[in-house]
DNA sequence: CTGGAATCGTGCGTATACGTACGACCTTCT
DNA sequence: AGAAGGTCGTACGTATACGCACGATTCCAG
């Protein structure tokens, strides 16, 4: 109400409803919404640690991993040792994902589409530069009184 | 990138972002942050059948059932039976579900007023506005050509 | 007033989101 | 070199987020 819960619950009935339109929209690719963004992701990165990965979604290294072991049994997505860090394991696209990410990419777009349409340009640039900037300052601690 | 992927990646992320904030946050009460979600909505509804309470968090009913009946566990709600509706159970706070949601409110302060203190309140105000169009418009399922 | 359609809650299966603890390995400092 | 401390991935447990199918009930059309 008057109070501040009212940016909280916005922020958190747009994010979930947009989820829920994407996992509908890409269910019958057999993919979920996560798993796109997470295509998506080393779409556009190329060959990525698991970390690295992790960092960009932005998701829980755990969380990750759990949807990489998916993504392999799938043969979207090839993980193999590190060059150099022999703990670590590098993650990319295999031919079927980056064909599977071409899909997908086409079948969101009305979706992104239709986010778009409702906004006027300047709205969307201001719409994400405000978002970014809440993401940056709730990742920051914000030093409390000491 | 160039592409409408912006606006749906911003939004994720900020939605992450305060969700781990707030999960951290309310941990020390055995509180998560959804459940800080459905105790504020009872709070401020009173009495709600399951279906309504899932749709104003907004929610899918059963997870909504699945958080019930945990809460109902920790003496947080009470669910009984509707009156007219013998379909329906009411769901309401007990008094321990009140002092716990006082407790609560109390402690998320700092990440609201954080989200809020990075902002001009026009912003503020702007941001709210754009969420709620977002989520409205991904709501209908906009009809394509026929 | 009766038979079909819609609605409520439940149960089950899968995927995501984390936190935490662990072993293996790298890095750095001495 | 050797020890201390950090980092990577893994494994496990819990809570959410759904979809789908089901039985029970209510609602509505005829």
């Amino acid at each position: 109400m008057t109070t501040g819960s009212e940016l909280p619950m916005a922020l958190r009935a747009a994010y979930l409803t947009l989820h829920r339109r994407s996992d509908a929209r890409f269910a019958p690719y057999g993919v979920t919404a996560d798993q796109f963004v997470l295509l998506a992701t080393l779409a556009r990165a190329g060959t990525l640690t698991q970390r690295e990965l992790a960092q960009r979604m932005p998701s829980d290294p755990s969380t990750v991993r759990a949807m990489l072991v998916l993504l392999e049994k799938h043969g979207l997505i090839q993980r193999d040792r590190h060059p150099t860090d022999s703990r670590a394991r590098t993650v990319s696209l295999t031919s079927a994902g980056r064909r599977k990410f071409r899909q997908l990419f086409k079948a969101g777009e009305p979706i992104r589409a239709q986010m778009v349409d409702i906004l006027h340009p300047d709205e969307v640039e201001t719409l994400v530069g405000l978002l970014r900037r809440i993401a940056a300052s709730l990742n920051t601690e914000y030093a409390s009184v000491h």
